[in-house]
RNA sequence: CGGGGCGUGGCGCAGUCCGGUUAGCGCACCUGCUUUGGGAGCAGGGGGUCGCCGGUUCAAAUCCGGCCGCCCCGACCA
């Protein structure tokens, strides 16, 4: 193959650039750490999105949409919010450009802002100010919105769709009278996370809550779905935070209750990226590049058509577009590539670096017989079918994809986590296997640090179905409440 | 922020060490014919201020000085 990708084997980190590129996700852009998403990509985001917008809908959320821009005095409202955040800021300065005398563009002096504006990293700050001018009453809650918007965070080192100056997310941001409501709200959400990400994308995740100085910042809980990578690091796929009451302090947002109290709001805000397109690469793409789960493939279909004269073209052509309607109209998302400057073997390589799940290949052999050639991406089986009971077969074979690249990524998470007693044995497998691994851990900061430090992994959760096991820390030997999993991670 | 690499038609590269015809190759592109069941063949054609600025020289992609940009790898982060 004269374009093929990088082999896993030989370099992880081209091979995933590769697959970008080669499958036409995403090119580099002029602007250094951001990216260009191309019609592939966002495709594969559309998808998501519209996927995700309607479990929000269905959970009785509504979008509506902030300002880019954060005023300065904003962001200082929370302390720990600008801990986080402060080292990762765009910050808008000027309001326009001037040449000076050598001619050069310059910002212009005279047009210095009063109050420097915060290109959004996240937006509970302004969302909060405004939720303080919305809620009065305990009438006016819930709140429950989400927008989909474009966030800035000013990065070292930035990888195509798994970390990006600028990148495309949903966040949600609720509110609540109560704790108990709130933290219902940040679990149900996590859970439509959860939902999507093995439904749909059949990526298989750990659900659990962050340690301390793994929580978002101005949080006093995080939740977190996690997911192993086939290189066997962890990739964080999606947060929802319980904030308390820290938010509505900050911004002053109080509510008065039943009883004719002032109270202050409760709070949840969750989101997930289209780093969720870098998850979905490392999960189930191969050497041949991207493999999609048919769910979210924006073609799930591609019949390619061969002849070798005019006649034979019109011929099988028009058969072509029989199957084609056939398939459409049972919502199987199809695409007839008759293109003429390009040949079958071109396109058989180019469907299958863009990951499309099935392709059906039909010339006059085919016609002859009455079958057509099905060949399936993720296993990259073919097989000459009969025309008869096509649609039926297609339709079997799209949800035997989608099962299967759930199954086979479960099975590899499983193989590839790993329960350990001794420190030893903790850094022998973080160094040489890689995966999950559960251990005991005395819950402090301290311990977790130090283990960071010395072997590179990090406490990814503690995860919600942990057995209850109580037990002895692998490093200082004090209590633990039970095994956490730890990994390295993207 | 440290380490490494790279900058030459749209893409990938060679040429740079050791200066010297008209800067070359593959892919892509355009025209024509033949082709089409796993990245077609032949013929013809178009496209370059060699990242930028300065210096050395009769002569610079090549040597010297400076600058800029991007990518990769590590520490911090969705």
């Amino acid at each position: 193959m004269a374009d093929a990708v990088t082999s896993r084997e030989s370099d992880y980190s081209q091979w995933y650039i590769d697959v970008v590129r080669k499958a036409k996700l995403a090119d580099y852009s002029p602007v250094r750490g951001c990216m260009v998403i191309r019609p592939n990509g966002y495709a594969l985001w559309e998808r998501m999105k519209e996927t995700l917008d309607g479990l929000f809908k269905a959970t009785g959320h509504e979008n509506f949409y902030f300002p880019l821009f954060i005023p300065e005095r904003f962001l200082a409202r929370e302390a720990e919010h600008v801990e986080g955040f402060a080292k990762e800021c765009a910050v808008v300065t000027h309001s326009r450009l001037t040449l000076n005398e050598e001619d050069e563009l310059i910002p212009d002096p005279e047009s210095k802002l009063e109050e420097n504006l915060i290109v959004r990293p996240t937006s509970e700050t302004i969302i909060w100010n405004t939720y303080a001018d919305w809620i009065q009453s305990y009438r006016d809650l819930p709140l429950l919105y989400n927008q989909w918007a474009n966030v800035v965070r000013w990065e070292m080192r930035t990888r195509l769709f798994l970390r990006t100056m600028e990148f495309l997310w949903q966040e949600g941001h609720t509110a609540h009278a109560s704790k108990e409501e709130a933290v219902e709200e940040a679990e149900r959400m996590l859970d439509v996370y959860a939902t999507f990400a093995e439904d749909y994308m059949a990526i298989p995740v750990v659900r659990g809550r962050k340690t301390a100085s793994e929580r978002f910042a101005g949080a006093v809980d995080t939740l977190c779905i996690e997911a192993l990578m086939q290189d066997g690091k962890a990739l964080q796929a999606g947060t929802s935070h319980f904030l308390g009451q820290n938010f509505a302090k900050a911004f002053d947002c109080t509510y008065t209750d039943e009883n004719n109290e002032e109270q202050y709001v409760w709070a949840t805000s969750w989101g997930v990226s289209t780093r969720l397109i870098g998850a979905l690469i490392m999960t189930h793409s191969d050497d041949q590049g991207l493999v999609l789960p048919p769910k979210l493939a924006r073609d799930q279909v591609v019949i390619v058509p061969i002849y070798f004269n005019d006649e034979q073209r019109t011929q099988v052509l028009e058969e072509a577009q029989r199957i084609q309607q056939e398939l459409d109209d049972a919502d199987i998302r199809v695409k007839l590539d008759a293109d003429d400057n390009q040949k079958p073997g071109w396109k058989f390589n180019e469907y299958e670096l863009q990951g499309v799940p099935l392709r059906i290949g039909i010339g006059p052999r085919d016609i002859e017989n009455d079958n057509v050639e099905l060949a399936r991406r993720d296993t990259r089986e073919k097989n000459i079918v009969p025309q008869d009971g096509l649609v039926a077969r297609i339709q079997d074979t799209l949800t035997d994809i989608q099962d299967g690249l759930f199954q086979q990524a479960l099975e590899r998470r499983e193989a590839h986590t790993t329960t350990v007693d001794s420190y030893d044995a903790f850094k022998d497998v973080i160094e040489n296997e890689g995966g999950f691994v559960k251990a005991h851990w005395d819950g402090t900061e301290a311990t977790e640090a130090r283990i960071q430090d010395e072997t590179g992994a990090t406490i990814r959760c503690i995860p919600f179905d942990r057995d209850d096991e109580p037990g002895e820390d692998m490093l200082t030997g004090e209590h633990s409440e039970g095994r956490v999993l730890f990994a390295k991670a993207y």
